[in-house]
DNA sequence: GCTTTAAAAAGTAATGT
DNA sequence: ACATTACTTTCGAAAGC
């Protein structure tokens, strides 16, 4: 009986020192990313749903709290890439993507596929680009999700492509390579999906 | 068998019991151009020209066999590793009994599909598209069990069948239910 | 869970000329 | 700027770590 309750008092003390670990490691995580408070608070329901689901086994407390952000961020409608994500862990991408997807169905949290405009703030801000520019790009964008033109495509490599002929149209030029670095995707992939915007949607970069 | 013709079978999976124990340093002497390194993989790699198969042949006995896009290519694999053993004076059994395990195939749908509105249709929970990782869309089918992967283009890719039969009828579920709800 | 095999889909990435 | 190769996803069996 005695071993009983001093099992229970380990498993306890076990259970709080991981989940006090796991809210530490997403603070840290959420502060490299710049990542507001109300979206880390959102992340920490994610994780704890995870801890009562027993979805810890065979997994690191590292990838979950890392699965965690990157749903919170998704819900929130301000997703941050799987490259972002594992910029500030030692958990690789793929692994980051299959514990979401995991997480996303074992939880049933329902998330939305995210879209091209949803990076569009973000993506402007760290290209210092205007108010008027972000305006212009979704609008592309919105003509694009129309046209079915974004089916199967990376949201970031749409978004990014709107955002360069955006920058064109309003004069604030940025070069491909500005805005592949922080849309993280290539200047090829960039050029691919300008040229398909650009001549399905006959759009001229003049005005 | 309407829609039969139109699914092309890509990739086969199937398995097969040779003997008791095999020994499977001897058979890579036997074989040539085999692969066997124990401290990588237990099994002993195989690769086949006519048909363009490939084998995995286990100290148990048990061999599988992958890359065939028929039944007939499946069983003349088998029968042709068998030959070659016997000439290798290993024993091994005759007509062995060779189990399915999973047919890849793809199908058509010759319409362009909007990925995300059928992601809503058919619903977030049995449903998974991620564009951000992955251009297909995965949809789990519970009855048959086969995993689709529907692209923008509108092919489809059925994976996890054992018989020919299950991708058809997932195929023509799929169809139907996007017919319903007016994605295609 | 991982390791190895084969194969398709379409997008993106990494190299190569 | 192109092309080629490679990797992402799904599935299953095998024996062993």
């Amino acid at each position: 009986r005695l071993r009983k309750w001093q099992k229970r008092i380990k498993v306890s003390n076990a259970a709080e020192r991981n989940l006090s670990q796991a809210l530490q490691e997403l603070e840290r995580m959420a502060s490299n990313l710049s990542i507001p408070n109300d979206v880390r608070e959102t992340a920490a329901v994610i994780y704890r749903k995870a801890v009562k689901q027993n979805m810890i086994r065979g997994r690191s407390i590292e990838g979950v709290v890392a699965g965690s952000i990157y749903a919170a961020c998704r819900i929130t409608n301000v997703p941050r890439t799987l490259d972002e994500i594992a910029s500030v862990t030692r958990v690789k991408k793929k692994e980051i993507g299959r514990t979401y997807r995991i997480m996303a169905r074992y939880l049933k949290l329902n998330i939305l596929p995210s879209k091209p405009d949803d990076y569009v703030n973000r993506f402007c801000s760290k290209l210092r680009l205007s108010m008027e520019a972000r305006k212009r790009a979704e609008e592309i964008l919105k003509m694009a999700v129309d046209n079915d033109l974004t089916s199967g495509k990376g949201p970031t490599g749409v978004a990014a492509a709107a955002i360069y002929i955006a920058s064109l149209i309003t004069g604030e030029r940025r070069t491909q390579r500005a805005i592949a670095e922080v849309a993280g995707v290539t200047e090829v992939t960039i050029r691919n999906r300008y040229k398909e915007l650009t001549e399905k949607l006959n759009l001229t970069i003049e005005e | 068998m309407s829609e039969m013709e139109k699914i092309t079978i890509e990739n086969i999976v199937a398995s097969t019991s040779l003997a008791e124990h095999l020994d499977l340093s001897k058979i890579a002497l036997a074989l040539e151009g085999s692969e066997y390194e124990p401290e990588q993989f237990p099994g002993l790699i195989y690769r086949l020209k006519e048909p363009k198969t490939a084998v995995l042949i286990f100290r148990s006995g048990k061999v599988n066999c992958t890359g065939a896009k028929n039944l007939e290519n499946v069983k003349k694999t088998i029968d042709i590793i068998i030959e070659k053993l016997k000439k290798a004076s290993i024993e091994v059994y005759d007509n062995p009994d060779i189990i399915v395990h999973n047919i890849v195939a793809v199908y058509d749908l010759e319409s362009d599909l909007n990925l995300t509105d059928i992601a809503m249709s058919l619903g977030l929970e049995n449903v998974e598209y991620e564009p951000e990782q992955f251009p297909g869309l995965v949809y789990r089918v519970e009855e048959p069990k086969v995993v689709l992967l529907l692209f923008g283009s509108g092919k489809v890719v059925c994976t996890g069948a054992k018989e020919e039969s299950e991708i058809e009828q997932a195929v023509i579920k799929v169809k139907k239910e996007l017919q319903k709800v007016g994605l295609i």
